[in-house]
DNA sequence: CGAATTTCAGTGGAACTGAAATTT
DNA sequence: CAAATTTCAGTTACACTGAAATTC
């Protein structure tokens, strides 16, 4: 590896969201499912039926995807999409039950790829890595 | 944004990647570049002439891009490509002057973006976080 | 009217696969 | 023969844009 780019935090945190990434997908997709459909849910089941314009707030996610996605997930019937009568240009999403227990079998498999991807840090290493990043994204979120 | 996924570390790595690859390549994107072509031109001059499946070990892409990037960079003059009279197989790739200028003009530019990135962390939280993920990548590199 | 929401069609960089052709 | 290299064609997950249609 170039020395220009070993020591560069632009380089390593591409690298290791690749590694990260790479876990993540293979053990979702083994489930049958995919990182989109974990963060509708989890917002789902945090805050409640919502508009797909504030799902896409909430996750991080461009309206466009939003569509998508919410397509997928109605189709294996684990959300629900019906139109807001009070505003008739929102849909209201609501997660089912069956997507609440689909949002808890993949609570159990995303535990496992965070302890596998952070295996070689102790938990003290792990508490400040998470601080660390949690600094940048709050000032360039 | 859901609970759980705040402190899920391959959630805080997807999007600080997020933030750092939409910064790094609108300044590349400005002078011209991105970043494969700084991959490939940090090896190039660290290693010297090299193959292509050489190259494509050392900057961790594939052999398919490998193939686009040197096309790219070799239609700009950065690079030249000759196939190898011992092995002919391989392609040699070297780095010409116009490609040494500008891997030291894309150094200044790099620069300049980790120092933006990493704005809100001291400089010793800032070795702390390259010592971290440096630690992840070297267990599943 | 302007603004927000949903939807569709499409783009783009990055990582990757499979297969063919060539050479060792 | 098996193995390595280069090349091409295509795929996938993710992030994103532009524009149309609807509704407030």
């Amino acid at each position: 590896m170039p020395a220009r780019l070993r020591g560069k935090p632009t380089w390593l945190i591409s690298q290791v969201e690749t590694v990260a990434h790479r876990l993540l997908t293979e053990r979702l997709a083994a489930a049958g499912a995919r990182g989109y459909h974990y963060r509708l849910l989890a917002a789902l089941a945090e805050f409640g039926p919502s508009s797909q314009a504030a799902l896409g707030r909430r996750t991080a996610m461009d309206r466009s995807d939003v569509v998508a996605v919410v397509n997928e997930l109605a189709g294996q019937g684990l959300v629900e999409r019906d139109t807001d009568q009070a505003d008739r240009r929102r849909n209201i999403i609501s997660i089912t039950p069956n997507g609440a227990r689909r949002l808890r079998e993949l609570d159990v498999l995303l535990a496992a790829v965070q302890d596998e991807l952070l295996a070689p840090l102790s938990g003290q290493q792990r508490s400040q890595l998470i601080e660390l990043l949690s600094r940048i994204l709050g000032a360039h979120g």
